[in-house]
RNA sequence: GGGCGCUUAGCUCAGCUGGUUCAGAGCGUCUGCCUUACAAGCAGAGGGUCGGGGGUUCGAAUCCCUCAGCGCCCACCA
């Protein structure tokens, strides 16, 4: 069949994903085999592909297809998250559109409409990882919140809550005023601000039992304006004054021992608050005077607790200041801030602003909205207990992380861990399970996985007089990731259905693909909950991604308008492509700094298959023609070296090395195959080829195919299927492939035939430099007869004649003039150019050439003379000293022999 | 404030427990080729005192110390 000279990819991808699916050939079920096992980290319900998914899930694709090829049961499934905080805010963001308020809604409405949209725009980016090749078994395709699913959370959060580990607690939390939520402390990214550090007047109430000496203490800091004496308070959040129920000194600061047991006046508020002692304050900071808001700060909350403060809670759940603020009720808590300032300053009770730098907390969702720390009764999970079981499998490496860096960071964490607030104030997520009982104690509740068990444990607990009616169920919903951390339990329906077939067999995965910004969220929660619920980690082994940045080191991002739209670059360099470009940048753990013309070289590539195999399939075979020696040896060289690359790309594998793997596969193809075997065994113009060669050579097209795949599916499997006649279903993806281990002979085969490409080298070299045309026939002469190189074998010498484009090879005792000489090794070999020569240049080039050496020679006879050198480095070391000084000195001595014979 | 990591060719990176001429690869650059598979190509070439300084050693890109620069993570100093 004819093929187009250039490679285009679009319908042959669309062709091969097809076939694949139609086969069912990414189906895995439970068999003999071993398994090979990835869960997807479920992507948003409702996302779009970005190029941080394109890196990931290209990964996880050539796993599964290298263990697919490697003979195993290699599942892979796929499936989305629920992503509570963000797919509600965009269902919130979607009603405001069309004019309805969230709390307009009942519960059941919202959760219709937030369906609708999931339906709507659910899955789109499973379907564009299709586009990619994403090997997946789509009949597992689930979703965090399916049935299955949403059961084993409630499980779960039952069985924590029964075994003591959930706990409903009153904690300082941290609050979305945009989302109306709480979020755990892993949700709060600390972003570094320039802000402002105001000076507040807090003139004492108590100025007549003030007894100020006429010359103060030494170290004392007194203020007194016409109006008394004050004490000056830094802060930057100035609109938290209203909650302030202290003012707090350190007992040993010898500035405000002045203010001891006194009692000050919250300006502007008017409250009369006492001046408390405690060693917390930092006596160097600002003036050493901290003003006490416990209701909005966690230092003041724990100041608070210990001083019996009261409390007051100046902010709505939205931000805007409260009924419980004599001032400013109604407004936003930032314009209020704007605001209290001037009126401060109008009040004279501004003493002086500085410029400051602190960290200001946001919500990991809403990157626009500050998190404000917040008083509030939620559900905790304890954690230590879930610390103990998860540290300990990646301390003894039965886990093991790729970089094995991120184990410093898991470790710490685990070390410092704080109890989890998995209730978050949505509606979109698992409903917790809990049930409050009606009456005058608020917190008489039960936690039931359904109704009717929540009634009979209500009745038990709180008196057969409850009824049904009496239950409320919690509005809250879980966080995502109590959901997402069951993922590879709960996939294979082993927390309802423990034991069962799947479980079994798929347990524990093979390898997690994802990046280190989850490892806290996600990762190290798997492990808790594998080490809780299975007694086994949830996977062997964790591949950490990096960021995918311009090629400027940028994160790619909406607002710089610098991410590429995955799907077109797709539709410009096909998925083979940008799965090859993606790849080339990404070493194990760095971050990738992609550039297009990655892809245009990996589209390139694809180019090189197709044009290689056009040649193969483009040769007659003549049956009767035997198969020469020079191609028998080829075949044989080619099929080692394609071997011992094989073993190299296996052991990069095993360490994550992929894009080395795919480097070496890439210079196979390129180099070795197309640059160097093809051209060996190609016949001449028009000229038929033997049988056997054909043979071979399309076994090993084949093999390399089975190599590159993982990375190149759509291509391989293009030309695999071209490559011999293959039956329905048959599939180059699911034909296992292994080569056979390299052998001592084919070291030395692989050695002769390096030599031999620097002979094939050194001619074209210099053609270059004489200007002489690859098509001119030259001689070669291979100085010294004796000497037994590669020359000295027939079939090698047959292709060094046929790829330097030599009339001749011919072995010479010496040198004669007008020829050009070039090393390889100490092997000496001379073209003859006649009056093409350039003497001079060559004379002072050969000249150069011995100086250089005779350093070098310097060098190790220095190191030779060195006694110390000769009796402590190894003999081995020693003794290659001396072949370098013995191989320097015959470069010397041919070298001046060319100089002679320039006479 | 604590911890981790990085700095090698113009760019992106490999160089494991010090010793194979170890200073490498890909891309880019330069030169010459439309050679009948491929110009999305072929052939050839140039390019780095391995961030600075010091130390250990017969021997350091590799180990130690120190300085500088960059990055990431964690942490309740208003």
């Amino acid at each position: 069949m004819e093929l187009a000279t250039k490679y285009s990819p679009a319908e042959v991808e669309a062709k091969w994903y097809q076939y694949w699916t139609d086969h069912k050939l990414f189906a895995s079920k439970p068999d003999n085999r071993e398994p090979y096992t990835i869960v997807i980290p479920p992507p948003n319900v409702t996302g779009v592909l970005h190029m941080g998914h394109m890196l990931n899930n290209t990964i996880q694709d050539i796993l599964i297809r290298k263990a697919r090829l490697d003979g195993k049961n290699a599942c892979w499934v796929p499936g989305t998250d629920h992503a509570s905080i963000a797919t509600e805010a965009k269902v919130v963001n979607r009603l405001a559109e069309q004019g309805i308020k969230k709390r307009d809604l009942t519960r059941e409405e919202f959760l219709k409409h937030a369906w609708a949209w999931t339906e709507e725009h659910g899955g789109i980016i499973l379907k564009q990882l299709r586009k990619l090749g994403a090997s997946c078994d789509w009949d597992r395709t689930a979703f965090t919140m399916d049935e299955k699913r949403s059961e084993s959370v409630l499980k779960v959060f039952c069985d924590l809550y029964d075994k003591g580990l959930i706990y409903r607690g009153l904690r300082m939390v941290n609050w979305d005023p945009k989302a109306q939520t709480v979020l755990s402390t892993e949700e709060v990214i600390y972003k570094d601000e320039k802000s402002k550090l105001y000076y507040l007047k807090y003139y004492v109430a108590t100025q007549e039992s003030l007894n100020i000496p006429e010359t103060p203490e030494e170290g004392s800091v007194i203020h007194k304006d016409a109006k008394g004496y004050y004490a000056v308070v830094a802060t930057t959040r100035p609109e938290t004054i209203m909650g302030d129920t202290a003012m707090c000194i350190n007992p040993k600061d010898p500035k405000n021992q002045w203010l001891r047991g006194q009692k000050v006046i919250v300006p502007l508020v008017g409250r009369v608050i006492p001046v408390i002692e405690d060693r917390y304050v930092d006596i160097e900071f600002g003036t050493g005077c901290l003003k006490v808001t416990p209701a909005h700060d966690v230092n003041d909350y724990q100041l608070g607790k210990t001083h019996n403060l009261e409390t007051i809670d100046i902010f709505n759940p939205d931000g805007t200041i409260s009924e419980q603020s004599p001032l400013y009720v109604g407004m936003d808590r930032m314009d209020c801030r704007k605001q209290i300032v001037k009126d401060l300053d109008a009040a004279g009770l501004l003493e002086k602003v500085e410029d400051y730098e602190n960290k200001v907390g946001y919500s990991e969702r809403n990157q626009d909205t500050a998190v404000e720390p917040r008083l509030c009764k939620q559900w905790f999970l304890s954690m230590q207990h879930m610390a103990d079981i998860a540290l300990p499998p990646v301390m003894e490496c039965k886990l093991k992380f790729h970089p094995t860096k991120y184990v410093t960071t898991y470790k710490n964490w685990l070390e410092n861990i704080q109890d989890w607030c998995i209730s978050r104030q949505l509606w979109w997520g698992h409903r917790i399970p809990a049930y409050f009982i009606e009456g005058e104690d608020e917190e008489r509740f039960v936690v039931a996985l359904t109704p009717e068990e929540a009634l009979a444990k209500a009745q038990e607990k709180f008196g057969k007089d409850i009824t049904m009616d009496m239950l409320h169920r919690d509005e809250d919903a879980l966080d995502t990731w109590f959901s997402s951390w069951l993922w590879p339990i709960s996939l294979f329906d082993g927390i309802n259905n423990p034991g069962n077939e799947e479980i079994s067999y798929y347990y524990p995965t093979s390898d997690l693909v994802t990046g280190p910004d989850i490892i806290f969220f996600w990762v190290a929660r798997m492990i808790m909950a594998g080490m809780e619920y299975m007694g086994d980690i949830p996977f062997r082994n964790v591949y950490f991604t990096g960021i995918v940045r311009d090629k400027l080191g940028r994160k790619m991002s909406k607002s710089l308008g610098n991410s590429p739209d995955p799907l077109e670059l797709i539709e410009k360099y096909g998925a083979d492509g940008v799965r090859m470009g993606m790849m080339l940048a990404a070493p194990a753990g760095n971050d990738i700094l992609y550039d297009d013309a990655l892809c245009a070289q990996g589209m390139a590539f694809c180019n090189k298959m197709w044009n290689a195999f056009r040649l193969v399939k483009g040769w007659e075979v003549s049956a009767n023609l035997a198969q020469p020696e020079a191609n028998a040896a080829s075949i044989q060289w080619m099929q080692a070296k394609l071997n011992a690359t094989y073993a190299e790309i296996n052991d990069l594998y095993s360490k994550y090395r992929l894009n080395e793997a795919l480097m070496a596969a890439f210079k196979l193809f390129t180099d070795e195959f197309s640059g160097w075997y093809l051209e060996m065994i190609k016949p001449a113009y028009q000229a038929p080829t033997d049988a056997k060669t054909l043979a071979a050579t399309l076994d090993i097209f084949d093999q390399l195919m089975h190599i590159i795949h993982p990375f190149m599916p759509f291509i391989t499997e293009e030309l695999w299927q071209h490559i011999a006649d293959r039956k329905e279903g048959e599939s180059l993806m699911i034909s296992v492939f292994k080569t056979s281990a390299a052998t001592k002979e084919d070291a030395i085969l692989i050695a002769k035939v390096e030599e031999m490409k620097q002979i094939v080298s050194g001619v074209r070299a210099v053609r270059q430099s004489k200007n002489i045309s690859p098509r001119e026939p030259l001689a070669m002469q291979v100085v010294g007869a004796a000497k037994n190189g590669v020359t000295s074998i027939p079939a090698l010498a047959d292709i060094i004649v046929k790829l330097a484009g030599l009339s001749q090879i011919e072995p010479i005792a010496e040198k004669g003039e007008g020829t050009q000489a070039f090393l390889v090794g100490t092997d000496e070999y001379a073209v003859p150019i006649g009056s093409l020569i350039d003497a001079d240049a060559e004379r002072e080039k050969a000249e150069a050439e011995i100086k250089r050496l005779q350093g070098f020679m310097a060098g190790i006879e220095k190191k030779l003379q060195n006694e110390r050198f000769v009796q402590n480095a190894p003999a081995q070391v020693v003794e290659l000293e001396r072949k370098k000084l013995a191989d320097a000195q015959s470069k010397i001595s041919a070298l001046e022999a060319t100089i002679k014979s320039l006479g």
